[in-house]
Order: structure tokens, then sequence, then C-alpha cells
DNA sequence: CTCTGTGCAAAGCGTTTGCAAACGA
DNA sequence: TCGTTTGCAAACGCTTTGCACAGAG
């Protein structure tokens, strides 16, 4: 019994082939689409529905097991909860990379100048990565 | 003829009621999604139709005129174009606010750490404004 | 064996499209 | 007047729901 198949039934969530699929290729992938994730999951499970996937990300959003991660010109992608950071995305590849970035500083002005408690900061740089230059 | 309408003339919109008010509600609300944008404007033109809305928002987008805002736990909202800046969002009342930071110290470091080249920062500060708390 | 999860089909909802009439320039 | 825009209705695409059967525990 796997780290996921614990994970999962102790939120009293069934550890079923699907779900632990889902949890492997985001850990493999590190971020995808609704989309890209129906993609890979159908070549395990031919006929898996898009009603699965959608039914399993919600349950995981929920015991926050993942995260959604909107970007600016892109669909969200989902991606497992780790410790906070912030992600890059390169504007001609697509390619999207976790950057641990110390955003104290700016976290610290901003509660003090405008007496706003700050519990999560998101972050994403837009650009061009080292391999589309 | 006031600013707006020669905006859109530059960009051979014509300066329709409806596309003048929707500048102008963006410009007196800061921040609108495109429910709390059709509400408003349904008060001044009582059978515009959410096409309209749509359309306007997607044209005043490709022109640059407007930017979607997306946010973590909302709906996306649409602001004027103006300086870059950031924005923090109060879970509990939902108000948005513009915050103008200096982002060049962690911009660089990303930019020289990992050879990216970064266009754009789109940063999201979520907690508990002053009013709230 | 029991209760949860899956897959299918249908429903739901936000957004876009096509078109005739209205309107801006 | 001419080309653009509006408002309506229909179409579209993504997401959710209901239900019967399959499968995890």
């Amino acid at each position: 019994m796997n780290n996921y198949t614990q994970m999962l039934r102790n939120h009293n969530l069934k550890a079923t082939p699907q779900r632990l699929a889902i949890v492997d290729m985001l850990y493999m992938h590190g971020h995808m689409s609704i989309d890209a994730l129906y993609e890979v999951m159908i070549k395990k499970f031919s006929s898996i529905s898009l009603a699965t996937i959608y039914k399993n990300i919600n349950l995981m959003l929920e015991n926050t097991f993942i995260q959604e991660v909107k970007l600016p010109n892109y669909k969200s992608v989902y991606e497992l909860t780790k410790e906070s950071h912030s992600h890059t995305i390169c504007e001609k590849c697509g390619k999207i990379n976790d950057i641990i970035l110390d955003l104290n500083a700016i976290v610290n002005t901003v509660s003090t100048l405008k007496n706003f408690e700050i519990s999560k900061a998101d972050l994403v740089l837009s650009g061009v990565c080292k391999n589309c230059v």
C-alpha cells in the first residue's frame, strides 16, 4: 500500500486505480489541464469518462490534495499540493515550471502599508524560457 | 467628444452608447465580472443582451483597452489597462484592490537564475482586508 | 456484503455565433 | 447611404448530475 493509497483512505476515499493514476500523472507531469489529463488517462483506461476525471479532480481539490493554477491566456492546470511556490510560463512553448521565491519582503510591505493580512501569494511570471529564445 | 470616444475611433470602433457605458462602468468600479457588468448595464439599457457585453469585452481585450484578471477561487474580472500593478483580494468581502509593487528584484533574480526572459508578472495577494478583520 | 465509485447519457451553464433590424459616421 | 453594431435565438463546449452497474474494502 503506497503513500497515495493511504492519503486517499485517510480522507475516506477509496483508492481506485483511476484515482491513483490521476495522482501519478500529476506527479509525473507536474502540471496538467483537464484535457491533457484525460488524454493520458484514456491510454491507461480506455473507457474512462471525462465525468470521472472531473469528479475526482473536484474531490481532490476539496481535500486539498491538489491545487488549481490559473494562468493568463491559458486554461487552468492542476498540480499536487506542495510547499508554497510561484510559476513561470513560457509564452512560446507553454511549459510551466515551479519556482521557489522569497516573497516575504513584498508580503510584509503590503501587510503593514495596507493593513492587509496576507494568507496566500499567487505569482505567475510569463515570458520566454531558455529553450525558446 | 470625450477620451474614450476618441480611443474607440482610433481603432476603427464605433463609439456606441453601450461601449462607452462599459468603459465608464469599468472606470468607476475598477474591476468587474461579466455578471456584475451585465447587472449595471441593464439598468442603463433595459434590452441589452449578454452577447453584446461579451462581444465588446472580447473586442476591448483584443485592442488591449482592458485586461482580464484571473483570481484564485473567484471568477475573472476585467479592468481598464493601466500601468503594471498587482492585486489584493479580500477572502471575506471579495473586494479587489490595485497595488503598485516593485517586483524588479524578483524578476531580475529569475531572469538570471533561470535564464527566463520575463515579460509580465501577475501577482495576486489573497487575505483579509482591514475592514474585515 | 455494503457502500462508494465509475461510465454513460442527459442536463446545465457560460460563452459564442448567425442573422435581421437598428444605428453611427 | 454604407458598414458596423445590437439584440435575439440557436449553437457550442465545458462541466455537472442522475442513475445503474461494477468494484473496493
